[in-house]
DNA sequence: CGTGCAATTGATCTAACTCAACCAACGTGG
DNA sequence: CCACGTTGGTTGAGTTAGATCAATTGCACG
């Protein structure tokens, strides 16, 4: 939970597994000198660690090249709130360039690549690249869908599902074959950014299983009945 | 709550209220001839009609003039939720880019005015207006901001003063002298959205009143303790 | 092979929900 | 102009989903 020095190392984005994800990587838009310019360099953290704290002044994105983090806010009387994770291929700041300072603590849950993405040096480089100034709107709307899909006054059931169904979405698209998961956040983490206790989480978890909607052990989680899922998380995922 | 078909009427954005909030409005950047074919027309509806709805394909913002509006999802089982409000100056429509749609209705809870403003010519203005482009991603920053205050795992109290201030950020800013607002929607709504039933968030404007933070009555409600209700909203609103 | 954190499970408790009655404001039509 | 229906707000009583507290187990890692 401490904030150190970050250890940098030289990154090329047409080596990155998830760039398509982060920005658009067309080599012949954008010039790999000018693209070097705005995606700074790597940055390694371990788990349980700080990328930016909360109101420290905003000046870039990050994009996650590979590992999970959560965004923490501390309330006054020292309870946390998760306002959300980010998953490899996403960036990171969307909610700072209003008010020109992060709003929460970004915090590794597993070890992390982060990108450095200098934000003024990508508006200056989206003036003269139409599919990058398109590609960070669709981003940020895409986060907007995200943070909207837990219904506040919904049960226990509906918003674990919705969340699952979130996960598996924004970690496995287009979706694979592939019906298991590694859940990078504990049963508290979870609860906190959904609203529930870690223990209904677990109850809650419980209750699918011996529905066999899924099978989970810790961290690892199968599921075994997609469509039922959608239906009690009501959404509209596909 | 039908959908008929909708009023427009010419519309000079140089003569809008909210102009300055809504796109930025300065004439020596955008010749009139060229804005004008982006902010197409002014539509007008009465309370209680839809501007859109859910599914329906995306290919404008809407820009509020005048009135108040909420975005309603329909879930499977016929529950409504309410994903946000809207407000003069706002732009309708951030989380419909990504898909393509509108994952929502658009409902009236007022007389409007809305301006239509579409995605793709506004895109291609915005390819040589360095300023347009910053300003839509300023919005979008701020509308997630706005998604985030209202934090799940927290108390009625807290809700509803999270959601007041909020409120008042948003329809007073700058903050004026101004104490008394106009609540435009009614106590089902706000709980909805919050998470809380209509009757928890009257109790609890009840208990605010009895503390002296706040008078209301029906939807007029005037702030009399500013400080205690941001310290109640545990949040960090100036 | 402990040590410590996370997950699970059970027992109680409580904040908020639901249901219901009542009131106030408002619009409509006779 | 008033009777009436409708809609929204308030208040009370009883219920409940999920929180809290506590004890136990499981597991990962040095």
């Amino acid at each position: 939970m401490h904030s150190h020095p970050l250890p940098y190392c030289e990154v090329k984005c047409e080596h990155c597994a998830v760039a398509r994800l982060c920005l658009p990587m067309t080599a012949e838009e954008i010039p790999d000198v000018v693209f070097d310019n705005v995606v700074k360099r790597k940055i390694i953290l371990k788990a349980g660690n700080a990328l930016f704290r909360s109101n420290h002044p905003f000046k870039s994105f990050y994009a996650v090249r590979s590992g999970f983090l959560k965004s923490v806010l501390i309330t006054k009387d020292g309870r946390e709130q998760i306002t959300g994770f980010y998953f490899p291929g996403e960036l990171i700041g969307f909610d700072a360039v209003n008010s020109g300072y992060y709003n929460a603590t970004l915090e590794t849950l597993t070890d992390c690549e982060v990108c450095e993405i200098s934000y003024g040096k990508m508006m200056e480089l989206s003036n003269t690249t139409p599919s990058l100034q398109k590609h960070i709107i669709k981003l940020m709307s895409q986060r907007i869908s995200h943070i909207t899909c837990i219904r506040p006054n919904s049960q226990a059931k509906e918003k674990l599902a919705s969340f699952l169904l979130n996960f598996i979405n924004r970690i496995d698209r287009p979706r694979q074959t592939q019906k298991t998961y590694t859940l990078p956040m504990k049963r508290s983490d979870i609860g906190n950014h959904i609203g529930l206790s870690a223990e209904t989480v677990t109850r809650t978890l419980t209750i699918l299983k011996q529905e066999n909607i899924l099978s989970c052990s810790g961290k690892t989680i199968t599921i075994l009945d997609f469509r039922a899922l959608q239906i009690i998380s009501c959404s509209t995922y596909d």
